[in-house]
DNA sequence: TGTACATCAGTGAACGCGCGTTCACTGATGTAC
DNA sequence: TGTACATCAGTGAACGCGCGTTCACTGATGTAC
């Protein structure tokens, strides 16, 4: 047995990250195999001894922010604790924050793939909705207070967050943006009927709290 | 002067919109010249004595949903009366209606191609900015009551509507896709502190009222 | 009304290019002796 | 420790294809007489 045991995985997740990251800054289209490869060190002709096709590797490049253990610090700066009582709120400060607005490359599929994947193969779909399914899951925990509104309003929540960094990363006017995301996260934040909110100021957090005092219906 | 004086005008016009549709439909990317030319009824070398390149068609596109009179009936039976007093609810019905997730064709490109805008030029850019800043203008009318959180309240609501209806295009289940439509619908409404909720019932109206009873932080 | 004509809207062959995918091969590797 | 070897990870030429764009041309049009 030439090459050591752990080799073809290892170089196979190389090539899983170099893709996710290429993905996520130009799409699924404007991305060559050759490109792909190159991002992993290798040249394009050993692809298919790895992946099935293009699109197959499109797949688990979507599911696998999921499956990556980098929560706590998938944006520099912005760390979530999963275990946390009040993840909801740090998924939320997180999810609209400066950092991930930046870091595209390693962006949620959801904000930087959404118009493509709804383009593409069902199983690209499907992966996309696990993605979002785990977000409102996340934003569920530790609330029962509200009900049988509960699950819709973590939904909404999730879309609500989605949201604003799709529309945010897709202006010009940067100071638009910032504007958008923290609109969009002071309305998150009162949404969920959360309390603490002054607990980790990740981002710019003065214009933030422009709506805390503010009457919200 | 051969060929009448609206000629080139219509002409044009249909490639505009033949665009616009397959935009819409499959992105900017995977649409050809030829595709486009070919939906106007005319064939691909014409197409540079009406536009500059492929991607300044783009921007063209992205403008005309806000230039288009076509509001009233932008999709088949969700009316939208600009000029109505209660624009914003209607516009977030119309929204986040079946009708508009299922009509893809002539869907609002901030639902259609957020991420492929986001990759794209500045003027395409620029474009999709202005009509998000449209959206949020008629959400903003007719409503005083909340001071200066008016503004960040508009730009949530409309990032909610976007980013609902762009998350429900992305799934497979069509049934969660529905239920999502839904939550982000109701949670809207509420945010906009609107109260004759009940006046035009487009769409599937039993699943919608589930959040209206329910306590709203 | 009929014909000759200038205009220019629309055509389609051609360009260079990069794509996804295939495949015969090369050469780096760990093992056996 | 040193060498011969079988394995198979990785290479790069080649394939057919469709792309955006250009351009010499054709032929439909409204006008002038």
């Amino acid at each position: 047995m030439p090459y050591a045991a752990g080799h073809r995985t290892e170089v196979r997740e190389k090539i899983v990250q170099s893709a996710r990251r290429l993905f996520n800054r130009h799409g699924f289209d404007n991305v060559s195999i050759t490109q792909i490869m190159a991002g992993a060190g290798l040249t394009h002709g050993g692809f298919y001894s790895y992946f099935k096709s293009k699109s197959d590797l499109y797949t688990e490049v979507l599911g696998c922010f999921l499956t990556d253990p980098q929560w706590k610090s998938r944006w520099k700066g912005v760390e979530v604790d999963l275990s946390s009582a009040d993840v909801g709120p740090q998924v939320i400060r997180a999810y609209l924050s400066r950092q991930h607005f930046e870091d595209v490359e390693n962006s949620c599929p959801m904000a930087a793939l959404p118009s493509d994947v709804s383009r593409s193969t069902d199983s690209a779909r499907r992966a996309f909705e696990t993605v979002f399914k785990a977000m409102v899951g996340v934003l569920e925990r530790g609330r029962i207070e509200n009900g049988r509104s509960r699950h819709a309003i973590a939904q909404a929540t999730a879309a609500l967050c989605v949201g604003g960094m799709v529309v945010a990363r897709a202006m010009v006017d940067r100071a638009l943006a910032d504007e958008l995301r923290d609109a969009c996260m002071a309305v998150a934040l009162k949404l969920g009927n959360w309390h603490n909110e002054s607990k980790s100021n990740n981002g710019k957090s003065g214009r933030r709290s422009r709506l805390r005092a503010a009457s919200l219906p």
